[in-house]
RNA sequence: GAGAGCGUAGCUCAGCCGGUAGAGCAACUGACUUUUAAUCAGUAGGUCAUGGGUUCGAAUCCCAUCGCUCUCACCA
C-alpha cells in the first residue's frame, strides 16, 4: 500500500504539481477548460441577497457560483471563492457532496477556477457559504498563487505581472475599477454638459499642440515618417472650426518621448475639450464643477485624503494671478518690470538661475515653479500666464504681456491646463512661427509648420475656452496613488532578459 | 541623462563586520474534520539577479552588466 502511494505521490514543486494533476484531470473527467458554465448569481449579488440570513441557517435555494479558489481550511472542506464581485464561503462534505466531486477536491490547487452549485447557507460562524452539491473544474492553473496574507508585495513584480498584482491586492483591484468609474463619469459629465466626444488622430505627420518630443513612426505605403501625437489640441480646434458641435472633447493617449517618474508615463491619457463662445474663466467653473462631482462619485464627498494631507474639491477654488503668486512669495513685482533684462537682473538678485537669454515672462514662470508650485496643495486656478511660454492663449486686455489662461494645480501637480484660445489667425501664425524658430534653435529639426492647422483658423474658429486634463494625475488624487504607475494597468517597463 | 538604494525558495522576509543558506505561507505525505491567515507531525524546495575579481574560503568585500525603486533634470 505504502509503495503505491509512492508511486502516485506527487512532486513537491508547485508547477510540477500542476501539471501532473492536469493529466490527471485531463484522464478523469476529460475537457478541464469547459467553453460552456454558467452561473446563477455572482458573489457580491449574493452576498446582498443573504444579507439578513441568521448564521446557523440553511436554505433551500440551489445557486450555481464560479471563481477562483484563494484559501482552503480542513483539508478542502472550506474553500474561500473570489470571482471580481466578491467572495463567498464552498463547504463541501461527504454528507451533501457526492463522491466524484469530492474526489475533485484533491486535485483543486489554490488559484484554481471552479463551478459550484449547492443551497445556500449561512454557518455558525456567521459565513455566508454554500453546501457543494456540484463542484466542476473551470480552469485548472499551472502557476501557484503568491503568498495569501500579504499578497504580491514586490513593487517590480506588481507592475509586470499585474494581473498577480490585481488578484491578491485588493487596494490595487479597487483602484482600477475606480479608474474606471473616473473615466466614464468624466464622459457622463461632458456628455451631460453638452459636449460631443469625437477621436482624432494619433498618427500626425505633422507634430505639435505643446512642447514635448514626440515617438517617431514611419507608414510604409505612404512612404511617411510619422509621429505619436504629443496633444490632440491642433485637430480638435480644426472640429470647432468645422461647425459639427460647438462643445467637443476627447479622451485619449497622448505620447511624450520624455523621462518616466512617478507622475510621467510615455503614454498617459488626456481629456481636451473646447467650448465655443466661452472663455477661460467659464472653464474655470467647468473644472470645479467636474472634479466636485467626481470626487462625489468616487467618496460620496468632496473631501479626501491624499497620503496625510486632506484635499478639498469643494469649489469655488482658489484663483490667483500667477504675478501675484510669485509677487507673494518672493517680493518682486514682475508687473512693474519692464524688460527682460529687469526681469533677469531681479530673478537672479533673489537667488535665481535662469537663463541668459531669458523672456520676461520666463522668467517669472520659472520663479513660479521654483518658489509657487511646491506650495499648491489644494486645487488653485493660477491665472495670467505669460504670453511668451502660451503660443495658443489669448493676450489679457490691457496687458499683453500675459495671456487669458490657467494651469489647475492640486498636491503641487499640474493637472489641469485651459486657455481662452486665440483664434486670430494672424497673431496664430506669427506666434507659431516665433515658437518654431525657438524649437529650431533648441535642436528640433523635425519640427514643422503644422500649415493644415493655420489654414482652419483663417476660415475662422469661433472664440472659444480649452481644457486639457491629465487624467492619470487626477485618478492618481482621487484613489490615493503615490505613483503614476500605480493607476495605469500596464505601465511602460524595460524588457526583462532572465 | 545624473545621484542614492535595492535584487536571497513560487510568494513574504531573515541572514550581510567573509567560514558551505533559514523561517512563515504555498507545495508534497499523513493526522484531524464546521473552519476564518484552520490546527498538528513529517518531507521536499535555492547558480543568494548575471559576469568577473580579491581570498584558503564570497549571499556577505570590490568592479562591470541587467532590472527595479526614490530624488533631480526634460515633461503633463
Amino acid at each position: 500500500m505504502s509503495e503505491q502511494k509512492n508511486e502516485t505521490a506527487l512532486s513537491s514543486d508547485a508547477a510540477e504539481v500542476r501539471a501532473q494533476k492536469l493529466k490527471l484531470l485531463r484522464e478523469k473527467i476529460g475537457d478541464v477548460y469547459p467553453a460552456h458554465f454558467h452561473r446563477t448569481i455572482t458573489n457580491a449579488e449574493l452576498s446582498a441577497k443573504y444579507e439578513d440570513l441568521a448564521p446557523d441557517t440553511e436554505t433551500q435555494d440551489i445557486v450555481t457560483v464560479a471563481g477562483r479558489v484563494y484559501s482552503s481550511r480542513n483539508s478542502g472542506m472550506f474553500m474561500d471563492l473570489h470571482d471580481a464581485s466578491g467572495k463567498i464561503q464552498i463547504f463541501s462534505h461527504k454528507d451533501i457532496t457526492p463522491e466524484a466531486s469530492r474526489e475533485l477536491l484533491s486535485l483543486i490547487d489554490l488559484g484554481d477556477i471552479i463551478g459550484v452549485t449547492g443551497a445556500v447557507r449561512r454557518t455558525k460562524r456567521g459565513e455566508l457559504s454554500i453546501n457543494a452539491r456540484e463542484i466542476t473544474m473551470l480552469t485548472k492553473t499551472l502557476l501557484p498563487m503568491p503568498e495569501k496574507y500579504h499578497g504580491l508585495a514586490d513593487i517590480e513584480l506588481r507592475y509586470r505581472k499585474r494581473h498577480l498584482d490585481i488578484l491578491t491586492n485588493e487596494e490595487s483591484k479597487l483602484r482600477f475599477q475606480q479608474r474606471s468609474k473616473i473615466l466614464s463619469g468624466i464622459r457622463r459629465f461632458m456628455e451631460n454638459d453638452g459636449f460631443m466626444e469625437v477621436e482624432t488622430p494619433m498618427l500626425h505627420s505633422v507634430y505639435g499642440g505643446a512642447t514635448a518630443e514626440p515617438f517617431k513612426t514611419h507608414h510604409n505605403t505612404l512612404k511617411l515618417d510619422m509621429y505619436l501625437r504629443i496633444a490632440p489640441e491642433l485637430y480638435l480646434k480644426r472640429t470647432l472650426v468645422s461647425g459639427l458641435t460647438d462643445k467637443v472633447f476627447e479622451i485619449n493617449r497622448n505620447f511624450r518621448n520624455e523621462g518616466v517618474s512617478t507622475r510621467h508615463n510615455p503614454e498617459f491619457t488626456m481629456m481636451e475639450c473646447y467650448w465655443a463662445y466661452a472663455d477661460y474663466e467659464d472653464i474655470m467653473d467647468l473644472v470645479e464643477r467636474l472634479f466636485a462631482e467626481l470626487a462625489m462619485s468616487i467618496h460620496g464627498t468632496t473631501e479626501f485624503a491624499f497620503g496625510d494631507k486632506q484635499i478639498s474639491f469643494a469649489g469655488p477654488f482658489k484663483r490667483v494671478p500667477m504675478p501675484d503668486a510669485v509677487k507673494d512669495a518672493t517680493g518682486i513685482d514682475f508687473l512693474a518690470i519692464k524688460t527682460d533684462e529687469e526681469a533677469r537682473a531681479a530673478a537672479k538678485a533673489a537667488g535665481f538661475e535662469v537663463e541668459k537669454d531669458a523672456t520676461w515672462g520666463e522668467c517669472l514662470a520659472f520663479i513660479f515653479e521654483e518658489k509657487v508650485e511646491s506650495t499648491l496643495i489644494q486645487p488653485s486656478h493660477v491665472t495670467h500666464f505669460p504670453k511668451d511660454i502660451s503660443p495658443f492663449a489669448k493676450e489679457v486686455p490691457g496687458e499683453p504681456r500675459l495671456v487669458e489662461r490657467f494651469e489647475t494645480y492640486c498636491n503641487a501637480w499640474e493637472i489641469g491646463n485651459a486657455f481662452s484660445e486665440l483664434n486670430d489667425p494672424e497673431e496664430q501664425r506669427a506666434r507659431m512661427i516665433d515658437q518654431l524658430q525657438q524649437a529650431h534653435a533648441r535642436g528640433e529639426k523635425e519640427k514643422q509648420l503644422d500649415d493644415e492647422f493655420l489654414d482652419a483658423i483663417d476660415q475662422g474658429m469661433p472664440p472659444a475656452g480649452g481644457l486639457g486634463i491629465g487624467v492619470d494625475r487626477l485618478i492618481m488624487l482621487l484613489t490615493n496613488a503615490p505613483s503614476i504607475r500605480d493607476v495605469i494597468l500596464f505601465p511602460a517597463r524595460r524588457h526583462k532578459n532572465d
